[in-house]
RNA sequence: GCCGGGUUCGCCUAGUGGUAGGGCGGCAGCCUGCUAAGCUGUUUAGUCAGAAAUGGCUUUCGCGAGUUCGAAUCUCGCACCCGGCGCCA
């Protein structure tokens, strides 16, 4: 079972989060099925202590050839009395973990009370913005035969595409650049298992996303749904974050690993349910898209200083391709219940004369690490670390930044400076 | 998919129904003058008491269920790893 232990030593933080967020997670509840599990939890250590004591007696009754059957027939009231336990703390345990899964973090100083995304903060802006060439990403890229969406919606349905030609190729370049970029700065390479257990999928984000967000996938040919056990159904991954974050569930890290930093790449399956209607043309929004993740396990002194390392990183990134973007932090009623701190990286779109999500970055703190047993030995105590994730380079969606911001009149595309190494050319498109 | 062999503390290993033991490594302490050795303790998790140092109890032999007063050990199911066969990008 998940530890309560953590609750009882943060209450006083976690119930001041929670009032900042207005939030009707229902504490005292918790609070309250915890103190009965541990009761309960108390009540049968005391008879299985009894039981084993009483049974080490018989074993010396018979090593000495005596009768024991007295005392046997004696013990099983006690017998009874610890399967009624035994029976009745599951029930407990599954309540428990279920509010363990869906508490919200603990959130950091600076998040601001907000009723949704409309409230989040404009912290700073970079790079020139400027007006449409040639109409939207949508456009642009059609137009050059370098998307397929129309054929996409026929073979996979709607939020699907194919992209073709040399967008293939510079989808690969930005991947490769992204991947290039952080692997100097000592990120290690990793690519992912695209599919999850459940179990470990429970650790890593809220219970919401399972409706909303996630495919099921790889469910045992012969096995009907209602057969299933639970964790046993794999999830098509949302986010390489994810199976990173699970990569090291149960372990404890010395000291000296830390600050473990990976950079991911894998491709990202969402369902996007509850986003009807919501940028339905070209591939701005889809199903299925690839993606180049930071991923870092830290110490708990560290975790700010990382998460403005990788901050300073996606900025990096996106100002050498040449994105003009604004930075913005994500206020209470748009943060989400895993992040204690997140902000967005947001790119000009000439077309639609505004900025754009590229990339979100988040400090976890002990959200992930508690519910995934990851743990660190600080000087011999051992304490849950901080994990942070943030986006490298969403590809898809960095494709349509790069369309618009990057169109020329006659419908080519140029390809950004950063690019042209990988490329071996200055521009695609046009006809 | 089939056949065979495995899974005990960080690593190696003993243990065929009666208190999970040994070795190595790590950590802490002690002792000792010679590049290190020796000795002692500690090395799953939870819970209770305590301000704390600590102490009590439970738990832990891949996972789950069962038999039993008592299970690493017996029974059933499952997972994963290794080897072989088959298939295969």
């Amino acid at each position: 079972m998940l530890t309560t232990k953590y609750v009882r030593d943060h209450i006083a933080e976690i119930r001041e989060s929670l009032q900042r967020r207005k939030s009707d997670y229902p504490i005292d509840d918790l609070l309250k099925l915890d103190e009965e599990w541990r009761g309960l939890q108390t009540k049968l250590q005391e008879l299985q202590a009894r039981r084993n004591r009483e049974s080490l007696e018989i074993s010396a009754i018979k090593k000495e050839g005596g009768n024991a059957d007295g005392r046997i027939s004696a013990l099983a009231a006690v017998k009874a009395e610890i399967n009624k336990i035994e029976a009745e703390l599951p029930s407990y345990e599954d309540r428990i973990n279920h509010l363990m899964w869906n508490m919200p973090n603990v959130l950091h100083g600076s998040v601001k009370y907000g009723k949704d995304e409309t409230e989040n903060v404009e912290i700073r802006r970079w790079g020139e913005t400027k007006a449409a060439v040639a109409g939207g990403h949508t456009e642009i890229l059609e137009k050059s035969g370098l998307v397929d969406v129309e054929r996409a919606a026929k073979v996979a349905g709607a939020r699907f595409y194919y992209l073709k030609g040399d967008l293939v190729l510079l989808a690969k370049s930005l991947e490769r650049y992204a991947l290039d970029f952080l692997v100097e700065k000592g990120y290690v390479p990793l690519q992912t298992p695209y599919m999850m257990k459940k179990e470990y999928y429970k650790g890593v984000t809220g219970l919401g996303d399972f409706e909303d967000a996630l495919y099921t996938a790889g469910r045992p040919m012969e096995a009907k749904p209602e057969e299933m056990r639970e964790g046993e159904e794999l999830l098509l991954i949302a986010t390489s974050e994810h199976p990173i974050a699970a990569m090291h569930a149960g372990e404890v890290f010395s000291a000296k690993e830390l600050p473990l930093k990976y950079v991911g790449v894998s491709p990202c399956f969402r369902r996007e349910a509850g986003s009807h209607g919501k940028d339905t043309k070209g591939i701005f929004r889809v199903h299925q898209f690839d993606k180049v993740e930071q991923f870092v396990f830290c110490s708990q002194e560290e975790s700010s200083r990382i998460y403005d390392e990788i901050v300073a990183n996606e900025e990096g990134i996106f100002q050498r391709l040449g994105i003009p973007y604004h930075v913005i932090e994500m206020c209470t009623g748009d943060i989400g219940i895993v992040a204690a701190k997140k902000i967005d990286l947001e790119g000009w779109f000439p077309s639609q004369q505004r900025y754009r999500e590229l990339t979100s970055a988040s400090n976890c703190t002990d959200w992930q690490s508690v519910r995934l047993d990851i743990k660190y030995d600080d000087r011999g105590e051992r304490r849950y670390v901080h994990t942070l994730n943030g986006t490298a380079i969403s590809i898809e969606r960095a494709l349509t930044a790069i369309a618009e911001n990057y169109a020329n009149a006659d419908g080519t595309i140029t390809v950004p400076d950063a690019l042209v190494q990988y490329m071996g050319k200055e521009r695609i498109g046009g006809r």
